[in-house]
DNA sequence: GTATAATTGATTTTGAATTTCAAAATCAAA
DNA sequence: TTTGATTTTGAAATTCAAAATCAATTATAC
């Protein structure tokens, strides 16, 4: 957290941008959290603890985080913008459940390998990547299986 | 085209729909069009043939094809719908320019077998999935490389 | 101190996605 | 044919997250 509020610093010095109570406010409340939160969702938590803070206050220090290189989005099949660590986090895809929502975070090396190797035949220079496998959890799956109605 | 015309025709039977002659129009047009179109540009490439078609219409349609599995949605990194043929068209992935656009349409059957795999391991029922891969493609970095300014 | 610039947050605007609803079209009886 | 129930259409309105605006506030420089 430490690191991650100097980082935040240097980036926003870079920028000629102050570290205001606001932003590390924000900064503070994401970090906290581990979840894959939409700008409205952070804004209705961080409110409960200080209810002057505005919408566009967060919306706009969410967007200097992941520029910082702190978050990153994700993406979990709504048409949302969600947010997630990436400082101090490895890269990760996601199994996205369409019956509850609830998403695993994988990392299979051997695909990420073959990714780099594809892009290098097009002679295309990845920046990033995201893969999204859309299906039913293990839990529903067994939910859909239980009431056999006869 | 004349067999994807049978597959909507018979998804709406089943669905207790009529084929329209907007109905129709919209398939053709879509069918014609071999890009990944927001209902937006859809509709104005329709509009110039029909002045009288709505986009609510084009919009309903669109949704008819990809629930008939003709079309498909395709998310190109702005954030809007986009849909793209699948009747008839191997499942693919997309590297996406993100300094021009373009993109490149590939598939790696490695990667889907690992996929696979890794989704078995956890159980997990795969339905569809999505594999973007965001950079510079092969143009836009020879551009970049090419003015060098000394 | 005052000038200058950045920040904030209520509010407004945007834009795509979706819905609404009255008019028009379709279609199967009478 | 009429009729009447049902579906479809398209202009317009609504929704809703994302983004922009702007006057007031705050921080920093001089
Ligand atoms: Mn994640
Ligand atoms: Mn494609
Ligand atoms: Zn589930
Ligand atoms: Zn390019």
């Amino acid at each position: 957290m430490d690191k991650t509020l100097n980082l935040f610093i240097d980036f926003l010095k870079k920028q000629n941008l102050k570290l205001t109570k606001q932003r590390e406010e924000v900064l503070g409340v994401f970090l906290k959290t581990e979840k894959h939160l939409t700008v409205e969702e952070l804004y209705n938590i961080i409110k409960k603890k200080d209810p002057h803070i505005g919408q566009a206050t967060v919306f706009r220090t969410l967007k200097l985080i992941r520029e910082a290189g702190i978050a990153t989005e994700a993406d979990l099949g709504d048409k949302k913008i969600r947010y997630e660590h990436r400082y101090g986090h490895k890269h990760h895809d996601h199994l996205i459940c369409i019956k509850c929502g609830r998403f695993i975070e994988v990392v299979e090396p051997e695909i990420e390998k073959l990714q780099n190797k594809l892009c290098r035949d097009f002679r295309f220079l990845v920046e990033r990547h995201r893969l999204e496998i859309f299906g039913v959890c293990q839990q529903c799956r067994r939910k859909d299986r239980r009431p056999k109605k006869r």
